[in-house]
DNA sequence: CATTTTATTGAATTTTTATTCAACAAATTT
DNA sequence: AAATTTGTTGAATAAAAATTCAATAAAATG
């Protein structure tokens, strides 16, 4: 394994850390030598490989961004599974990759209040929202959708949705709901 | 108006700026020369009124506990017109006395990451989840509410919740849902 | 109206945490 | 193996924000 790939699995275990840190107590509240000691690292060690802390939070947000871009390729898929099936695989995926779960819920968190200007920006223009509203209104138009504002509707999907993956992140214990009572708000 | 009448209503104006800054940007991004910039004063009279810019945070829970403690008392209403009649005055409510709104949004905020251990503690001790489990094992009985683990419905109606009001308390433009759309998530 | 108490300010201080740095170790290259 | 580059540490420094404080104004009290 050569010098660089090895400075890139470092730095992906830091990121990795750091992402379940970020989820588990929140950006503010973590503070680089807790990453540092869970990697672990002596924290002066965590400036070779990343600039600063907000440095680190934007390349996770990056990722997450990667991510989220996947999702606005799956609008070819009938209305009536697309929600059902996004649900379903997301928990059965976060159950076993950790990693997707806290992506997904840092995502979430970055989008609202308490992080730096610049992570909120980034995952803000990252939004699936108007992908998911177009989805609805052909939903909406088969007659399997309740009627409404399908951009609210949206809005309201993935917020009901980070909500309960947040409860998620904090209780490891919690199952993971029937992705149908989610999609019940949708459903006609 | 007595002295000591005066100080709380500084006080009040100070728990009021604070809650609004906090809901929109966070605890942490918040800081206390922002609130003192806001509510006017000077930063270092936040201190004349307030131990620490903690202290502030835990009478704002604190006042948020002693409301939460009212749904408390809501459990003789029949299952379902409760949660809907609940959201339905909620979303009024908010629109027209914005304390109540921001009041929902820090509470749930607290019990989740990215806030003080002691304030986290509280907010948590203060759940409603279990009272309305109640309400929802009922529904359930009479037919009206699907099956399903009671107790996790519960949880998931209040992270939905959540996960809405804290949207909106991002855009002010954003109108309330029906709240219909939230209580499909417990309907048969 | 003199005295005491309370409100107020802005600058100085403390605290906390991020960040830099000098020194050294380990690996790589020549 | 000498020289160079990269990894590592822990202590020193800097930056940001909370908190204190001395000084003063305003209000209440006697």
């Amino acid at each position: 394994m050569t010098r660089k790939e090895q400075k890139e699995e470092r730095k992906k275990a830091i990121l990795m850390t750091a992402l379940n840190l970020f989820v588990k107590r929140g950006y503010h509240e973590t503070k680089i030598s807790d990453i540092a000691e869970a990697v672990p690292m002596s924290t002066g060690l965590m400036f070779h490989y990343f600039e600063s802390k907000e440095e680190l939070l934007l390349e996770l947000v990056k990722m997450g961004a990667a991510y989220t871009g996947v999702v606005s390729k799956l609008d070819d898929i009938p209305p009536q599974i697309f929600f059902t099936e996004f649900l379903r695989k997301l928990f059965e995926y976060s159950a076993k990759e950790t990693w997707v779960f806290n992506m997904f819920v840092l995502m979430g968190q970055a989008r609202r209040a308490g992080m730096p200007e610049e992570a909120r920006k980034l995952a803000l223009s990252m939004s699936t929202v108007d992908q998911t509203a177009v989805i609805i209104k052909k939903g909406q138009e088969a007659g399997i959708f309740r009627e409404g504002d399908a951009h609210l509707l949206s809005i309201c999907f993935w917020a009901s949705v980070q909500g309960i993956m947040e409860e998620m992140a904090l209780d490891d214990k919690m199952k993971a709901p029937d992705p149908e009572w989610i999609v019940a708000m949708l459903k006609a």
